[in-house]
DNA sequence: TGAATTAACTTAACATGTTAAGTATACTGT
DNA sequence: ACAGTATACTTAACATGTTAAGTTAATTCA
């Protein structure tokens, strides 16, 4: 029972230390590297979210697109009204369940995804070389054993 | 250079499972337990951190309460006089500095912050169980660490 | 087959996140 | 002393987070 290992535990008691705030904390290091860069292109790091899931699917409906960026539906559908109103995307209906909204990247989407897509990577890249492949897949792990433990 | 590492690293390039998306799951996932809780106390996430940091201090100004409780001012301003008008907290302006308030619990205060905390604990002692203190402590240095390198 | 239920959004209401601008007080150097 | 600057908030404006309620279309099953 060393004081360190001790001392440890003492501080994920202290909810300034707690890893709620620990995950908070870092994500905002990491996002707080993206956001100047989106905010150039006209974009907030959600509307990236929903922009990127569409660009990797030819259609995709708004329940899919949903659980691909990690959004709520009510947010999602403010984002969508504003990338349509700006003509980024499409949406019809599908065919087969008109309850379904199919969402589309336009031309001017996809030339949007083309400009602000090796910029993105040019930051991810900078973090990863910062703190290392190892500690990354490492972390990445952890958080993915942690989302699986909640459920 | 084994498959199973490049497709670790091939993820980690799929935005869906990037770095940022791993950390906002998993605080997702985290405060899903929790808030439930607290919305039965009837306050929210970004309120009990200020109620938890003002318990830890007799006295405290707005820009240290800011930083403990990790809110932006504005928002800081708006949840202070949420709390005021609940009489959950008092304000006054430092007599050496009239530029800063100093914010106390009322004694209405700091018996909701009693109710609160056991449950809060709670939570937290049956999170700690399932994850387990080591990969507890290890994921949490490792945020730590993360949040160090992107400064 | 048609009433009840479910699914896929949308709207509403309120709280917070984020950036920029504004206000009042304190400090700094001449 | 005082003009200039910095600090500590506050306000404003717009976007998203969160929960609840509403709407329309599909599904279920008596």
């Amino acid at each position: 029972m060393g004081d360190i290992r001790e001392n440890k535990q003492a501080r994920l008691r202290d909810f300034e230390h707690s890893l709620p705030m620990g995950l908070l904390k870092a994500r905002e290091a990491a996002m707080s590297k993206f956001r100047p860069m989106l905010r150039d292109h006209g974009l907030t790091e959600q509307q990236w979210r929903v922009i990127r899931a569409l660009a990797d699917y030819e259609e995709i409906d708004a329940s899919e697109l949903a659980r691909r960026s990690f959004l709520l539906s009510p947010s999602l559908t403010r984002i969508l009204q504003y990338l349509e109103s700006r003509k980024l995307i499409t949406r019809s209906s599908d065919a087969k369940d008109q309850r379904r909204s199919v969402l589309v990247l336009t031309t001017k989407g996809q030339k949007l995804f083309a400009e602000v897509a090796p910029d993105s990577a040019a930051i991810y890249d900078e973090i990863e070389a910062a703190f290392g492949m190892a500690r990354m897949t490492l972390l990445y792990d952890l958080l993915e054993q942690f989302h699986e433990t909640m459920e």
